[in-house]
RNA sequence: GGGUCGUUAGCUCAGAUGGUAGAGCAGCGGACUUUUAAUCCGUUGGUCGCAGGUUCGAUUCCUGCACGACCUA
């Protein structure tokens, strides 16, 4: 299929403004591709406030493609991106959780929505500046594998991609180092060489979180105490804090206390109470099972139960090793060979068998 | 009523036989990072409760006052 190097395939790469994906586009363009650059504006809500680039990002994504001398367009799946991905994070945040977002993106936008219209152009294939590698069976089922560049490696964020959606994609950045592709950038003078890369968000970007979430979720302050019961200050609303979040729990000192930091171990929806401990090393920070849910197998099928796996209970983390065990039939229990530090309901578990990545669930 | 101890950065505390003070936490900034994390690096804060006295000089000694905690009639 597309390893084939006399292959001459009609592709869409989304453009990003980013020298991740300028550097994607100009690899296959320089295999012999037809290459179609298009860029995707996707949040727009607050297009007048200064965290808004993506005016820059457009201009440096036409401007990418001029240099590679590419076909440029642009379109708009910002309706889809509130409807699909949006409406889904702040109903998480709501109930407590700390949603992935951008796991939910790919699943959604990049390759469902983008994927629809590159088909409409007559795509053969899409390609993204994404860090991961697909390798095509002989059974024609399409593996996910993890970048080359482990410190890049977003496989993560690509695990509930099914067939349909990986068999047509192609992310030419899976076999390169991050390094290797900026000097690419800057040799053949991409305009995004230099630019800074992008966190955050995806689409929406970095930005002061809480502040960020207040316009979407009222405050509703309430007691932080300890497990003991003691009231050690005052949170402005679950929905604005995370588990093991040491930040902006704004706790001094404390009486009787050994002056270690304090970490949010819990939330108690109910009594609006949001449980914080003390230390770093806490067992109540620590867990050595997760349930996961919603569960989603590249493959088409389920690891086994007898067999030793890793598993990333958030975006770049180590592999976990662990075992699964079915609980019913589309909840699984996850027992790790060794405590776990916080994982958090809302966030992925995802599940590799040394680079092959097998798909995941929901924590809950 | 009497007595003891305490009152030092936002919080919890340390310190100097008198020469204008520190640590942890919090906060702030940065690095890392396509999830509110974590982690790492750096950093802002106080004229040491108030008023007098002794002294070349007191936040540190003395006196009084205020507030707090405890003990005791």
């Amino acid at each position: 299929m597309f390893e084939s190097k006399v292959t001459h395939k009609r592709i869409v790469v989304g453009l990003s403004g980013g020298v991740d994906s300028s550097v994607a586009a100009w690899l296959l363009k320089q295999q012999g591709h037809e290459v179609i650059g298009v860029f995707m504006k996707n949040w727009e809500d607050d297009d007048t406030d200064t965290y808004c680039t993506s005016r820059q990002d457009l201009i440096d994504a036409a401007s990418v493609a001029d240099v590679i001398g590419i076909e440029f367009d642009a379109v708009n799946f910002a309706a889809e991106y509130r409807e699909r991905v949006f409406a889904y994070f702040l109903h998480e945040y709501e109930a407590g959780r700390t949603p992935n977002p951008d796991v939910l993106c790919n699943s959604e936008i990049k390759f469902r929505a983008f994927l629809d219209h590159a088909l409409t152009l007559g795509a053969d294939a899409i390609a993204t500046g994404h860090y991961a590698r697909v390798t095509h069976g002989n059974d024609g089922h399409a593996m996910l594998l993890k970048a080359r560049d482990t410190g890049k490696d977003q496989s993560y964020f690509l695990h509930q991609l099914c067939q349909p959606q990986l068999q047509p994609a192609c992310f030419p950045l899976g076999d390169l180092l991050k390094s290797e592709v900026r000097a690419m950038a800057q040799r053949e003078s991409m305009p995004t060489w230099q630019k800074k890369d992008s966190t955050g968000i995806c689409f929406i970007g970095e930005r002061p979180f809480r502040e960020f979430l207040e316009r979407y979720l009222p405050r509703t302050p309430g007691r932080m105490v300890t497990p003991e019961g003691v009231a050690v200050g005052e949170h402005q609303g679950l929905a604005y804090y995370t588990l093991g979040q040491r930040q902006g729990l704004g706790i001094g000192g404390t009486r009787d206390s050994d002056g270690a930091p304090w970490f949010v171990a819990g939330k108690r929806l109910k009594e609006n109470e949001l449980l914080v401990v003390q230390g770093h090393d806490h067992s109540l920070l620590y867990n050595n099972t997760v349930t996961v849910q919603q569960l989603h197998w590249i493959a088409g099928v389920p690891p086994d139960v007898s067999r030793t796996y890793g598993a990333k209970l958030r975006y770049r983390m180590p592999d976990a090793s662990c075992r699964i065990e079915w609980r019913d039939n589309d909840t699984l229990t996850v027992r790790f060979d060794t405590p776990q530090w916080t994982p958090t309901p809302g966030q992925y578990c995802v599940f590799y068998d040394g680079e092959v990545c097998l798909g995941g669930g929901v924590i809950v």
